[in-house]
RNA sequence: GCGCCCGUAGCUCAGCUGGAUAGAGCAUCUGGCUUCGAACCAGAGGGUCGGAGGUUCGAAUCCUUCCGGGCGCACCA
């Protein structure tokens, strides 16, 4: 491991196990086997690695399953000199192969940082957030961006990995229904005029009022007004504003469509600093206004209509449309002329594009095959580190970014979504591109809905059916739910309290940061903890909590090592270095030192989770993963006392075992956006 | 009707490509701060893994079917 490619002990001890088994399988039984499991025993007392080959191999050979892991156990116990970092090979069960390392050659080797590389070639475009800017972001919109935000951490290079090149972008739908409508609200409730709209924003921004939670109100009424009236011709009358209003706002150039565009703009910028609030940041907003007049459709029509993607349909109900065939269906049947009424319209008879259309010409240029066409690019807004660029018609100065050609695609796009992202990415496989679309993974999750009980507590009328129900579904449209600002003000209020009470010395400003990170903290792995498949039911109870499995708990566990470091009056990476000449053995093989080794052994495997992440689209095995460190660390805190002890090689490999585990949960929660209080 | 997802402890959730006595957190009860800070730790109780078949040496995990719930199936975005 001293050269080449860095590589994980682990992994490394692993491999040369498993091959020299297919050795002995082949020479012994005369057997190949494709795949070989290996897992972990129940308990760290019975070793680190565990092989059921033989229970595979049972059928086969018409023998017991422990009469061949003895013989094979034989047989690597004789060749355990050519088996580098493995202690011995004993049965144990009905079975099990179980597999000892050498403690002390691996702690040695976990404490200089030796560990597997992630990443390869290749650029990824990770796309989240997308919220329509019409409204405030609220905590369904914070899923969103949390999961996109830790999986873009997970991807990209930073000191500890090699990574992969990444850019993220936030779709902005500002020419959609949802603009629309505030904009409607503006003019026709509150009759404002261009003129007047401009001053309502000075206004807004003089009383330190945040527009976006101006126009959740203001979308919320509008919604009803679209419905509350008993004159059947009235509703008709609203019905029509929107439509014109929306038309509007496509067609650009005119005093709706420059309403529309400085309010969703002035949204926009809000959803960006809500977002910073919690350590999330883009490099790139592609708009639909863009979308739109840049003629993107128009390319994507060309090609698609070449590739024989789309037709014209001369029949049935979707006469006189542009259709594809839908994802998952066979489309007409052979030997018939029937059309295939399933099929998706992608223009409609009137000449317009669907939203799908509008999405696959999107996804033909993130992948780089909408030939000719690309956005103009402006900077927008302006980070620490980088600055963020948004889409422009006109085209881009000297030194324009490129995003638009991806290797691979993720979009973090709720499950609702399922059917029009398949037709996104059926569309794709149907013009031959069919690795691309290999490559286009719909990062599908489920939505943030809140209990019944949470739901009263915000003073909202609910049904009594409702109320029956485990969950009910968030709804902008009625302004019902929680939003994003809010609920970080309430985390660190309460995070506040916490550290005035706790740090009475600490300077107020110290004390506020303290609190944000805090509270970010348990914002963010409270996002995270579910898998992306499970329905979040939010309630203020759970996501407030600061005790369990929250993100404040794996703060605390690192604020502790933090501790012994500055009263022992060393660091983490020298107690980590102290140990390298130290006979670690005698004491690690004990005992006592099963339970150092346990917090070794699960600290060196952050690689092997990161992985893990990345290849199944799933942070939360992160986040457990950074619990369970953090589990493991308290445990031992209690359970050994470093600055008591007297003993000093015990002392150094105490210390060096509380630098390893603090290593790996600052690095765990630096991959899922968390931030390391110095005091708490 | 079709498609996708879910059903595991009182509650909220894990359980990786099938594997050793099914795990956490919260809640409840019992202990532990003159010791590196108790936002912590130790212990206890609590589960027919929705039901029924099947595949397998072995199933919470794979297949079939049924029951119960959620979300999608527009010439809306």
């Amino acid at each position: 491991m001293q050269s080449g490619e860095p590589s994980s002990m682990y992994r490394t001890i692993q491999q040369s196990l498993l091959a020299r088994i297919q050795a002995i399988l082949l020479s012994k039984y005369e057997i190949t086997l494709t795949q070989l499991a290996v897992e972990q025993p129940p308990s760290i007392a019975l070793g680190e690695l565990a092989l059921p080959v033989a229970f595979e191999l049972a059928k086969r050979l018409r023998k017991a399953p422990r009469a061949i892991a003895t013989e094979l156990a034989a047989e690597l116990t004789a060749a355990l000199p050519q088996l580098p970092g493995i202690a011995s090979v004993e049965v144990a069960g009905a079975g099990y192969l179980n597999i000892r390392l050498q403690r002390s050659a691996a702690v040695r080797a976990i404490a200089q940082d030796q560990h597997a590389d992630i990443g390869g070639p290749g650029f990824r475009l990770i796309e989240h957030t997308s919220i329509n800017p019409n409204k405030a972001a609220h905590i369904g919109h914070l899923r969103n961006a949390i999961l996109g935000d830790t999986f873009q951490r997970l991807l990209r290079p930073d000191s500890f990995k090699r990574g992969y090149e990444v850019g993220v972008q936030n779709y902005i739908d500002n020419t959609g229904v949802q603009v629309a409508d505030v904009v409607v609200g503006l003019v026709h409730l509150e009759g404002k005029t261009l003129d007047t709209t401009r001053e309502l924003l000075n206004e807004l921004l003089e009383t330190n009022t945040r527009i976006d939670f101006y126009c959740w109100d203001l979308y919320a009424r509008v919604s009803q007004w679209y419905t509350a009236s008993s004159d059947a011709a009235e509703l008709t009358r609203r019905k029509q504003i929107r439509l014109d209003t929306l038309h509007a706002l496509e067609a650009g150039d005119n005093d709706t469509a420059t309403i529309a565009d400085i309010i969703s703009t002035a949204v926009l910028h809000r959803h960006l600093e809500t977002m910073q609030r919690l350590s999330i940041e883009y490099d790139f907003l592609p708009r639909e206004s863009e979308i739109l007049s840049l003629h993107f459709w128009d390319a994507a029509r060309a090609l698609m209509l070449e590739k024989g993607v789309l037709y014209l349909e001369t029949s049935g109900k979707n006469q006189g449309c542009y259709v594809m065939r839908r994802a998952g269906t066979d489309g007409q049947q052979k030997g018939t002329d029937a059309p295939d009424e399933e099929a998706k319209v992608i223009v409609r008879s009137n000449g317009t594009v669907t939203y799908v259309g509008k999405d696959i010409a999107y996804h033909l240029w993130k992948f780089g095959l909408l030939p000719g066409k690309d956005f103009g690019y402006e900077k927008f807004f302006e980070y620490p580190t980088h600055s963020c660029w948004i889409s422009t018609a006109a085209p881009t100065g000297p030194q324009p970014p490129t995003f638009g050609h991806a290797d691979a695609i993720y979009n973090v796009i709720d499950s609702r979504q399922n059917d029009p992202q398949n037709n996104v990415i059926a569309a794709l496989r149907g013009m031959g591109y069919t690795d691309v679309a290999d490559r286009y993974t719909h990062f599908s999750y489920e939505m943030v809905a809140l209990t019944p009980r949470c739901a009263l507590d915000l003073g909202y009328p609910i049904s009594e059916e409702d109320q029956k129900r485990s969950y009910i579904e968030v709804s902008g449209r009625k302004g019902f739910g929680v939003k994003a600002d809010d609920l970080l003000d309430r985390l660190i209020a309460a995070a506040k309290a916490e550290v005035d009470t706790r740090h009475p010395e600490i300077p107020e400003p110290e004390r506020l940061t303290i609190s944000t990170q805090i509270a970010v903290g348990a914002l963010r792995y409270f996002m995270l903890r579910f898998t992306r498949n499970t329905v979040i039911a939010f309630d203020f109870k759970d996501a407030l909590s600061f005790e369990g499995e929250t993100g404040p708990y794996v703060q605390y566990a690192i604020v502790r090592a933090a501790n012994i470091f500055r009263k022992a009056n060393t660091t983490a990476e020298a107690s980590l270095s102290a140990i390298a000449t130290l006979d670690l053995a005698p004491i690690l093989d004990s005992e006592e030192g099963t339970s150092l080794w346990e917090t070794w052994l699960l600290s060196s495997k952050l690689t092997l989770t990161i992985e893990q992440c990345i290849a199944t689209a799933e942070p939360a095995y992160l986040a457990k993963y950074a619990f369970q460190l953090a589990q493991q660390f308290n445990n031992f805190y209690h359970r050994h006392h470093v600055l008591n002890e007297t003993d000093p090689t015990r002392k150094a490999i105490l210390l060096s075992t509380a630098a390893v585990a603090q290593r790996e949960m600052i690095r765990a929660l630096g991959y899922l956006g968390i931030e390391a209080p110095p005091v708490m």
